[in-house]
DNA sequence: TTTTTCGTACGAAAATTTTCCTACCTTAGG
DNA sequence: CCTAAGGTAGGAAAATTTTCGTACGAAAAA
């Protein structure tokens, strides 16, 4: 059975390809790939050349065809899409509960003093409000 | 080229198991089975049991085959590895940045008045210590 | 003009993950 | 004993994700 469904979900790859373009703005294939290649790993040019294609298809990424060198658009926010994916993120690994993820993270080691701060900052402008 | 470094990450759907084992302790292939169907989605005896064994291989599993009915084991804590998965989360989409993260959480709709206060007195006990 | 460089399109291969078929064994019931 | 029910093992198929080779066109350099 082939999956046909509306699944707006990046893969693995296709994510770091939008972390990319969210962080510099629309760019072509070379950019993102250069990209790629400096940041994360050795991959050839048309392997994110075809990965940004397939990305149009799902609509995860728009692009400007009127240059030969095509430009690559985010077709989704940033800030919805780590929404949606720490949404379910939470769901999946703590049933919904954002405070056990908290917990989870405040024990975390990694979790430096300062992080701790602002988060307390934080949560002080919220009461504020 | 094919992979053969030391992943201990799960997938999918062999953290979809781990939770069953985590929730319900060491349980049969029956059981995990029965409760993915009753919980996630229609899945075959076969595949369940395929799975398993993979993870056994891999090493994320333990079993105990002095029964007929194999009793599986998970091979790590659950905490341990929800931590890393939570830190490689954090990593990959936040930059490191808890704080980040949390942002995004109290922006969240989904993240309850109740939740909040949780936060809070979570962070006020880390307070007095 | 000719050649080299750099771009896209397309299809297929490779790697990974997921699913299930088949074979075969053991136990419980008749 | 014979059969049915239910277990494991193993391989292969299916689905998904990732990678790249090849063809070919446009533009820049020689």
């Amino acid at each position: 059975m082939k999956q046909e469904n509306n699944t707006i979900e990046p893969t693995r790859s296709e994510l770091e390809i939008l972390q990319v373009l969210w962080e510099c703005g629309p760019s072509t294939v070379r950019f993102v790939n250069d990209k790629l290649n400096e940041e994360k790993r050795a991959v050839q040019y048309t392997s994110t050349l075809k990965l940004m294609q397939i990305m149009v298809d799902k609509q995860l990424l728009t692009r400007d065809e009127s240059q030969m060198k095509h430009v690559y658009i985010p077709a989704v926010e940033e800030k919805r899409m780590k929404g949606l994916l720490l949404e379910r993120f939470v769901d999946t690994m703590y049933k919904g509960s954002a405070s056990s993820l908290m917990m989870q993270l405040l024990g975390n080691k990694k979790t430096s003093r300062k992080e701790l701060e602002a988060i307390k900052d934080m949560l002080k402008q919220l009461d504020k409000k």
